[in-house]
DNA sequence: AACTAAATTGAAATCCGTTTTCAATTGGGT
DNA sequence: ACCCAATTGAAAACGGATTTCAATTTAGTT
């Protein structure tokens, strides 16, 4: 078992092996079109549990950026970061930037807010898009 | 007719007037609601169609804020802000930082991305909920 | 005022990603 | 080997967004 309480089964080896393989931004759809090709009695349900669960357990991070559908990225336990997005290509780059997030907490303690979390996307075009 | 090809009927007329009067941050189904108080007969399929027609024309701007579903706020020609949103009592108050902006432009110009349009979205806790 | 083509409406159907149901299977402690 | 709770997966349900299509309405034309 990973922790506490579950189960350590066939299908959660083979989708933290995949999910960690792929590395981030991954659907569920295609988190599990990859998997099925090797494992092809792996069920769509257990794989978009499966990545919820890694949500819970902090191995993961749900994401939205628009498309309507939820990717998912491995968490760096430590490090935050915000995302760039090429709305040509489809691209996404990572950054961080610990100016932008100081100014953030300054603006929230203005309103009288703590912040718990925060996103930041930077939608453009990438440099081999133009 | 508003502009070019549209005409003007009494839904688009109820429909921008609430939806002006409202300000912002609004779903469709808050809108929908609301209108059906006065205006019995109309339809969801129309307030879903005339919002995003108002978010094509540049008179609304659509927004997700991860509950889900779409909401719409008036937009402000020449102003951009960005929200802080509490995650107690749903609170949304709107900011603007210039000092974020530019730095934004800095880390995307870095990457090699030119930015088309942003979001940033801070979770926190508002002062009358702690 | 009547006519017409094109746009608009609204109820219902459909779409599509997400989430739940539930019977069958499996993991792991005894 | 046994048992019970956790897990699985096919299928159903869900929920908001979107489309369909026949009926209605608008706005330009006579």
């Amino acid at each position: 078992m990973l922790d506490k309480g579950l189960k350590s089964t066939r299908q959660r080896e083979a989708i933290l092996d995949e999910f960690l393989r792929v590395g981030s931004h991954i659907s569920t759809e295609e988190l599990y079109l990859r998997l099925r090709r090797k494992n092809p009695q792996i069920g769509y349900a257990t794989v978009h549990r499966t990545l919820k669960l890694f949500a819970e357990c902090g191995i993961a991070e749900q994401r939205h950026f628009g498309d309507g559908q939820a990717r998912y990225e491995a968490s760096d336990l430590d490090e935050h970061h915000d995302h760039l997005i090429c709305i040509t290509c489809g691209r996404i780059v990572e950054f961080e930037d610990p100016r932008i997030e100081q100014l953030q907490e300054e603006v929230a303690r203005q309103h009288g807010f703590s912040i718990e979390r925060h996103r930041l996307e930077l939608y453009g075009c990438c440099e081999s898009c133009r």
